[in-house]
Order: structure tokens, then sequence, then C-alpha cells
RNA sequence: GCCCCGAUAGCCCAAUGGCAGAGGCAGAGGACUUAAAAUCCUCCCAGUGUGGGUUCGACCCCCACUCGGGGCACCA
């Protein structure tokens, strides 16, 4: 009954050989061809950045992506599912330095080499859209993008104290500054005063933070959490303190102006201009600059210790409370933020816990006017945050903290003496750096007309050949070097100016880039209105969860200004977003020096890619890490062979009638097509692979112990899994698409379309419950009623037994699964 | 310190508030084989981190705690 064939082994890489050039030729994954009617799908993986060859991670989240591809394909949606370079950036660059030779050539090498590994990886990616953001094109509307920013103040210089890293020579946005260190090379970052371009999110914070609405329940409820602590919008009061021997009042931010009346002294900025010029002139300004001078010196990492003690200095200056008329202190002290507020706050030290740790070392008064019940916090050093009753604040006594706001606004506004207002932790995103490899700042600086933008018609502003720039880091872009092109002329009169020699954040490439794969052959346009009405907003979007912040955010404020100026009829880029874990190994991320680093390279070459895919998808739920030491790649390949083998065995020809077929194996497929299906939608895929290996197992049995080969059943699920399979394992699908006798793709066969009546059971065993116990197990019909059933569960010998007579207090009946008797 | 997520068999993981087990890994036994590999079949294993609560009924909902993972971190 066997043929040499079915016990031949399944071989991999000759099917991988075999299948590559052939799919090559059909290219079943181009989208968006004049004619196609179907329903449209953006799915979209973040794009990599070309640091070598493909690693674990990679495998993992490209995987993903293509099974969620693919099964909208098979669904048959027109699937637009793209790729390209993220190219511009530091590695490249370092790279450079050390190989002495120009970023350009390291980046195009690496990225070759990356789409090799694609193909062969079997991404089901649309070829004819690639572009690298590193492309002079690519790079062109960055620029245009940039004017568009700054015609409309959206992109601005500034001087301010901005984070500086010392390894790379550059500044940093706060996002890119992790715990005080830098992301990239985690050197401790150091505040630097310096002139930047900014662009300006704050203004977007708002929406970006109510928008999230639309986003709730199709994002990671996770990286929603993130957003919206990282924009930290906080709702409060300014009011204004008049302060002695200075003619204006100086406005200080507080979120709880119910505590007015417990402000004991006031605390400025150490690094504020407010601070000098409170101090100038006053016994306190040679102690103040003193102490100045030492916070400047401590690092981000000093300053970030939570309890490292509080430092200050008085400054000798008295400020007036609103509300009584109390003559208070004012301090100045690192604890309070220059770019937080008004970089002025009033000290509440009963009821916030730094302001009270502040006034212990000073030695400064306590007052408490929120009575919590909780003890005295001048005695416990514990300030009191929580609810109470106000006390000793004049007309709010009596009143709850939420109505004490309430009054407390009304009256400060009602005197002119301050409003409510928000805040936010948000701040502007520093986008210039001052390194090369990155696109160029399309600004001239010109002493008579100021900041002028490169005309449109002389974009792109072309980076300069690396040839002869040092690009060592030093503080200073390796483009202010290049004489040749920084000296130019001022486009509007033409008298000399020299162009602005800092590059963007590559951040700023990767902000808009989804927009362009619909139009990535454009000369003309970012993007056009008919091709972004036609694929955007991307319906799914897939990558880490690290960028859950930076990217994720500066896209959404890319979206927000593009759909200001009229360029997108949509304010939200990526309607559904899955974010895959990490691929680790015995518990902790792979790396070289922890010896634990599985190469991508050597799997593929062990297992095979449809194994890789399989281990990857099968390993648990996608957003969760796989730890490799717990998946099986080669129980992948069992399983694999086991699917292939079943292709091997069928004998009815292709196009048999299925409604002959076997029922119970046929109930078995289109359970199975149903099931993994829901499962795919709702990124269970781990639970849809289950679903094919059960149905795979339903198969090898009914060959073998049941109708046989030749039912039509047999093939029916053959034919099921295949498709099912091509998912996540093409080269396996295809080759079974085969032997079943059909040509390829399988990628474009279609989803079998599932026949809800062979979804009903015949019988289900229902069970009866004694107080929540389970007595006993009947087959009931699926259309039972629930009086039906609770009638034959009464009836029932073994329950009429132990009721013994009683009767029941309560009967639940759940048709058709459950009786529960309550006694 | 604040916020979020998780905990089910030796391991990875499934279970619209209704039979705790879908699937896999590992393990054991058997069939086939001169033998091994491969293949096929069968089997073993927890009562869901702890303590309460709601409910006819809780892995699932609520409260408290333990442990693990992640995010933010002087944001007034």
């Amino acid at each position: 009954m066997s043929t040499s064939q079915e016990h031949q082994a399944y071989d991999f890489a000759y099917v991988q050989e075999k299948w590559l050039p052939i799919w090559d030729a059909i290219e079943p994954f181009k989208s968006g061809r004049a004619d196609d009617k179907r329903p449209k799908k953006y799915v979209l993986d973040m794009f990599p950045y070309p640091s070598g060859d493909l690693h674990m991670g990679h495998a993992e989240a490209y995987a993903l992506g293509d099974v969620i591809a693919r099964y909208w394909i098979q669904k048959g949606f027109n699937v637009m599912h793209p790729i390209g370079w993220d190219a511009f950036g530091l590695p490249a660059e370092n790279a450079a330095i050390k190989r002495n030779e120009d970023p350009r050539i390291w980046t195009y090498e690496n990225i070759a080499t990356q789409k090799a590994s694609m193909r062969r990886y079997a991404c089901s990616f649309d070829w004819d859209r690639v572009f690298n953001t590193c492309d002079p094109e690519y790079y062109k509307w960055n620029q245009w993008l940039f004017i568009e920013l700054h015609k409309r103040g959206l992109a601005y210089r500034k001087d301010s104290a901005v984070n500086w890293c010392p390894g790379c020579q550059t500044v940093l946005a706060n996002e890119q500054v992790v715990a005080g260190l830098c992301e990239r090379c985690d050197t401790a970052v150091t505040k630097k005063k310096l002139n930047q371009w900014y662009f300006k999110i704050t203004d977007y914070a708002d929406r970006l933070l109510d928008d999230m609405e639309q986003l709730e329940g199709k994002w990671p409820e996770k990286v929603l959490m993130m957003q919206r602590n990282w924009i930290g919008r906080s709702q409060g009061a300014n009011v204004n303190f008049l302060i002695e021997g200075r003619s204006t009042p100086v406005t200080i931010y507080t979120t709880r102006p119910d505590t007015l009346f417990g402000a004991t002294f006031m605390v400025v900025a150490v690094d504020s201009e407010l601070a000098a010029e409170l101090a100038a002139g006053t016994a306190a300004e040679d102690k103040f600059k003193q102490y100045r001078e030492s916070v400047k010196a401590a690092s981000d990492i000093d300053r970030l210790a939570t309890d490292r003690p509080k430092s200050g200095v008085f400054l000798e200056r008295y400020a007036i409370n609103p509300v009584n008329g109390e003559k208070l202190q004012i301090w100045a002290s690192d604890y309070v933020l220059a770019d937080y507020g008004t970089g002025a706050i009033m000290a509440v030290p009963a009821h916030d816990q730094r302001d009270l740790d502040f006034a212990r070392a000073m030695k400064l008064p306590v007052r408490v006017v929120v009575e919590t019940g909780e003890e005295n916090p001048a005695e416990t050093g514990i300030a009191t945050t929580g609810d109470g009753k106000i006390v000793n604040s004049g007309a709010l006594n009596g009143l709850s903290k939420a109505d004490a706001i309430a009054a407390i606004n009304k009256q400060l506004e009602a005197d002119g003496l301050g409003k409510s207002a928000r805040n936010y932790r948000l701040r502007d995103w520093l986008v210039s750096r001052q390194r090369y490899w990155g696109t160029p700042i399309p600004i001239v600086h010109c002493e008579k007309c100021g900041e002028v933008a490169v005309p449109a018609d002389q974009l792109p502003l072309l980076l300069p050949d690396a040839k002869g720039l040092d690009l060592k880091p030093k503080g200073q872009s390796p483009l202010a070097a290049a004489t040749d092109w920084v000296n130019t002329k001022c486009p509007t009169c033409g008298g000399a100016a020299t162009r602005d020699s800092d590059t963007m954040d590559t951040f700023v490439d990767s902000s808009w880039y989804f927009l362009r794969y619909p139009s990535s052959t454009n000369h003309n346009e970012p993007f056009s209105r008919a091709d972004i009405d036609t694929w955007l907003p991307v319906d799914q979007y897939v990558g880490g969860v690290t960028h859950a912040i930076l990217h994720l955010l500066y896209s959404r404020f890319f979206t927000k200004v593009l759909h200001d100026i009229g360029m997108l009829g949509f304010n939200e880029p990526f309607t559904r977003l899955l974010n895959q874990g990490m691929v680790v190994m015995d518990g902790s991320a792979m790396s070289k020096s922890r010896g634990n680093l599985v190469r991508l390279s050597d799997e593929l070459e062990n297992h095979g890619v449809d194994a890789i895919r399989l281990s990857m998808v099968f390993s648990g739920p996608p957003e969760d890490d796989v730890d490799w030491s717990d998946v099986s790649p080669s129980g992948s390949v069992k399983f694999l062979s086991r699917a292939w083998r079943l292709s091997g065995d069928v004998t009815s020809k292709p196009g048999v009638d299925f409604a002959t077929g076997e029922i119970s194996l046929r109930k078995a497929t289109h359970k199975a097509l149903n099931d993994a299906a829901f499962a795919v939608e709702s990124f269970r895929f781990n639970v849809a692979v289950a679903r094919v290996m059960e149905l795979v197992n339903a198969t090898r049995k009914a060959i073998d112990s049941g109708p046989g080969a030749a039912d039509p059943a047999v093939r029916e699920a053959t034919e099921a899994i295949a498709i099912m399979l091509s998912l996540v394992a093409p080269f396996t699908a295809e080759e079974m698409w085969e032997r079943l006798g059909h040509k390829p793709a399988i990628a474009t066969a279609g989803w079998p379309v599932v026949d809800e009546k062979l979804l009903v059971a015949d019988a289900i065993e229902a069970v009866i419950q004694i107080n929540g116990k389970i007595k006993e197990r009947i087959e009931v019909s699926p259309t039972i009623t629930d009086s039906e059933i609770e009638a034959l569960a009464l009836a029932h010998p073994t329950i009429a037994a132990e009721l013994n007579g009683a009767t029941p207090k309560k009967v639940i009946a759940r048709a058709p699964k459950l009786v529960n008797i309550v006694l």
C-alpha cells in the first residue's frame, strides 16, 4: 500500500530551489493592477535597518506579517504588502568610518543581502514598490516636507539645553534618551545649550491623545498606554504670584490649586532665566551661581536618582501668595524643571512628597490644608496626596478636593489671578543631527533674509560626496567642512549665504514612508492623492514594540500635519497594529557576547524556510517572546512532512465532487477552515496552526483506517490543509498543491468557502450537573430546546436516583450543552 | 515610587462565565524492520500562583497579596 515516493523523505532544500524561480515568473504578490476589482488591504511590516543580514527577529516579524498578507490574499483581497529600507543612520556612518569608505557602499551592500534573504524566506512582498530612505529620490521628499512644515511654523529653531551624547557627538531627541543613556551607544547623556531645529509636535498633543480613541481595541492597549503616559497631559491651573521688588508677577503651574493655602514657599528651576533674574543683585547671587554650576556638572544619571537628597539655594526674594497675602521665600532648585509648566512652582510640602522632602531638608514650614485622616506629614515625612476635607483655607474650608479645585479656579479667574491650564510631558521633537549620513536640512542661512527654504525646483538638495570629508564625530556636522557645498547663494536675494549643515533625525524618514509605497515611482510629488485614497490608511501594521513611542508617535504626528495641509483624508495612519515579541534564547535577548546567538542562516540551512516560519508562528501568541530553546524546528519539519505526505496519498482526481465525500472528515475540514480563519483574524496564529495539525491527524486517520485515500473528502481535506499551510509554509504548500494536480500559485488559490451546514454537529454531548457538579453526560441533538433538555435531564435514571424525590430549587438549562439542577 | 501586562501538565501553550486539554515538545510502550532511522498507533501527566468575594456554576468577573515581565521616572 505504500509507494517508494511516500517513504521518501520530504526534501525541503529541493522544494525551495524549485519554486523560487517559478514564483518570480508568476509574481503572485503584485498589487494594484489597474483592472483589479478586489477590495484593498494594506498590510505593512516595519521596514528594516540594513545592518548586516536578517536575523531571528526579522524572521519572526516577517513570518507574522506574511501570514496576515497571505491570508487576505486567499480571502480575495487586493493586498499591498510592500517593503523598503530605513537606510540612513549612525550604524552605516560608524561602519564607514571604521572601513574608511563611503557609507553608501556598506548600506547598499546590506540592502542587497537582506533583499536576497527575504526572497529566499518567501516573503510575499511586492518588489515593484521598493525604495530606500537614503535614495535622493526619497529624501528629496523629506526635504520637501520639511519645507512644508517650516512654512507653517511647525519646523523652527531655538536655543535650548538639549540632550547631548558625548559618544555619538550629536544631539538626541527626548525619546532617544533611555534612562539617561543614549539609546544607540549607552553613553551617559549630558546637557548642552545649542541652537537646534525642532518640529512642533506639542501643537498636536491634544489630538495625539484624543484621537487614540479611534485606536482603542485595534492597537495593543500597552502601546496606547505608553503613548498616553508619554504625552502626559495634566490638568491644573496657572496662578500669578506677585514678587516683592518686581513689576510683573510670576506664574506658577499646579495640578492642586485646592492646596493654594498650603503653599509655604516657592521654587524656581535653577537653570531657568527667571532664577538668574531673581538672584541678580541679591546677597545670594554668588551662592546661586555656584549652585547652578554644580548642577550643570551633574549628569542625567545623577539627576535621575529619585532618592537623591534635595538641594537648593534661597534667593533672598519673596513672593506673595495671592489668596492670603503671605510672604513666601523663593528658592532655586534642580528638582523643578525649567521646561515644564512655567519653570516655577508653589511648594505645598504637606501634600507633595518632593516639596516635603525639600522643606524638611531646608527647614521650611509645613502646613496641612487637606484633612485626609492620615498622620501629620511634618512628623511622618510622608506627604498626604489623597482626597479629604479642605482646612485652613478660608472660604474653601469643608470642601472636597474636586469642589475646592472648581471653587478656587473660579475665584482666581474672577480676580484675574489665574486660570485653569493644561500641561504636557511631551516636548517638541528635536530633529537636527550633527552627523553626515542623513537628509540635509534644506535651509539656507542668509544675513539679510534669515532662514530661506531651498526652492522646490532645486530639490533634492543632494548630500555631498563623502570623499574628502572627515566623518568622525566632533560635535559639528561633517557637512560644515564641505565648503563648496556649504557656501551658496541666497535663493531670495542672491547674496552670499551658507547652507544649514545639519542633517535630519532618521525618524523623520520613517514618519511618512508608508505614504510613499503606493506612489514609490512618482517623481512629481511625495505621494499622489489618488494613490493615497486607494490604499491608505494602513489596514494592518506589524512590528516590534520597541517603536511603541518614537516611530508610532512621530508617524501619527506627521499624518495629522499632512491631513491639515490637505494631503490626506484621514488622521490616523495605522488602523490596526500588531506588536510581535522578541526572539530570545534561554530567557534572555540573543547576543554574541552572551554566547546565546542563534544564526538565522544556520537554522534555515538545517530545517528549511518553512519549518522556521512555522516554528515562529506556532510558538505561542505573536506578542509573546519566542524562546528559541522552547521551540522545536525539527518538530515543525516532522509536521510539514506529515502534511506533505498526505498530498501523495490522495488518489482522487482534481475537481472531484466533494459533496460525495465521507461526512465526518468533511465536517472536520470545514470546521478547521472556519476556526483557522477566525484565529488568524484575531492574531491567534498558533491556534490556527493547531487546527491544521488536527485536520492533518484526522486526514491521516481517514486514509489509513477510515474511508481510504480515494474518498473525495480526503482530497477536500488535503487541499484545505495545503491552502491553510500556504500562509505559513509556502514552499510545502505549493509542492502539495502540485502533487494534488493543481497549477501554481497556491498563494492565490483562494480560501475554500465554508459550508455552514457542515459546521453543525450531528449530536452533542451535554452535561447534567447537580449543584454545579457533573453527574451525567447525555447525547442530544444540537437543536434541542431548553425545556426539552431539562426534561431529559430530570428523567435520567442517575439523576432521578440522586434527586430521590426531592424537588429542585431551580433548574438552569443551557441547550444544547448543559443542565444544572440546584437543590 | 507610579502605571500596565501576565501566572493552566516536566516544557511551550488552548479553553463566548458552562465537561480544564485543542495542538505541540519532551517521556513511555507497541507495530513495521535482520537492525536502525523514518513512519504509524497507543499511553502517561495538572485541577488553573495564594487568600477571599460575586454566581446555580469561576482559569475567566471583583478585592487583597505573592512572584515574573514591561513602561515611565523630581512633569508640581
